[in-house]
DNA sequence: GAAATTTGTAAAATATACTTGACAAAAAGA
DNA sequence: TCTTTTTGTCAAGTATATTTTACAAATTTC
């Protein structure tokens, strides 16, 4: 499931992918697929990411509803 | 660093590490390396063991400070 | 509309999360 | 004290997060 929530508190920041991924000190590859979903990134790079962006896990990262 | 506040939510369910392990669907040992510390989980697991101890990301694994 | 930037995606390699099995120490209950 | 349960930890293996390189499609900028 795509994380918009990320690719908008990016947006909002005029961020691209591989900036964030710079800021994040991981590969651009890695930000966009966290955003493209289907994937399991660890807290430590969500906890980055967040503050990055000026968001908290559950701002981000929280889901409601899981199989 | 060890993570109390996991440890403590999970006391508070009276729930030994093992079953919340199994609830989460993971090892005994993962349970306890995480609130040992030192320790990077995936975010899945991290809102796994949210759901079962009834609380959120922020909570749990949310760090203020880090170097 | 050409050039530059951004993004999607794929394959192979590397780093590390997580498992399994096992044993000892600590804590809890009788 | 004795027994049971819980927890810490280690070593070797498996699964997967992340990197690197690369190319094309899409978007933006001039």
């Amino acid at each position: 499931m795509k994380n918009l929530r990320l690719k908008s508190a990016r947006a909002a920041k005029d961020l691209s992918q591989e900036q964030l991924a710079d800021l994040c000190k991981v590969s651009r590859q890695t930000i966009s697929a966290i955003e493209k979903g289907d994937y399991n990134p660890t807290i430590n790079l969500c906890i980055a990411i967040c503050k990055v962006l000026g968001k908290t896990l559950d701002e981000l990262f929280w889901i409601e509803e899981e199989a």
